[in-house]
DNA sequence: CAGAGGCATAACCATTCGGTTATGTGACGA
DNA sequence: TCGTCACATAACCGAATGGTTATGCCTCTG
């Protein structure tokens, strides 16, 4: 029974998929073709990939005439934040790190 | 060429390995025995699992006698979290949730 | 010093995964 | 209407992954 976490973590685990999510995030919507183009793999591996970001709730596919427009739905990284940022000690850690900052910004 | 990015999520992307690093995360230190005990599988996986956590550096250990203590590195978290955190966009999501809070807070 | 405990490693196996090429399907243009 | 374009799906393949059992290596204890 795999949660909302494993298939978010598993689904970014691939380095591809995950470049053609960042791509999504900085530069837009974009058609497959044009994801593919930049990818270093096949249209089919894109069209794998975009296939399970789009089960994972990372994207979003808009029909329009022959070509499918995918957008990045960046509300679906929140689970992963919130589960990283709500474990005991991670914001200590944090704050250590401030800490230092403004130690060295002191001298 | 895996990145740190590569890494992280891969490691992560196990259940029972994630399992294993949230419990390092609530509980502390543990041994390999306490591990194993509730992690689901036997030793020598728990043992495989905390080594590639480990490269990950996700955990450190401590090895006393004959006996190896793990505990969980936090701070492997952060290139996670910076990652997520700073993708175009992802602020604005919420700080739409944020705005949806406040509006059902004001009815 | 012998035996047992705690852990890591080796060797192996089934499954999953990410990629490929080939093909199907619906929409567009001549 | 026919050919082409954009994409999805099918079928397949090698490599990686996560698990197992067996075993080795220290370390503690009687």
């Amino acid at each position: 029974m795999p949660n909302d976490h494993d298939i978010l973590f598993k689904t970014l685990s691939d380095p591809t998929r995950r470049g053609i999510f960042e791509r999504l995030c900085r530069e837009g919507e974009q058609t497959v073709a044009a994801l593919t183009a930049g990818a270093g793999v096949s249209q089919p591996a894109v069209s794998k990939h975009l296939g399970l970001l789009k089960q994972a709730s990372l994207v979003r596919d808009r029909r329009q005439g022959r070509e499918t427009h995918y957008r990045a739905e960046l509300a679906a990284l929140t689970p992963l934040v919130d589960w990283a940022t709500q474990l005991p000690g991670f914001w200590r850690n944090r704050f250590d790190d401030l800490e230092d900052l403004l130690k060295r910004m002191d001298q």
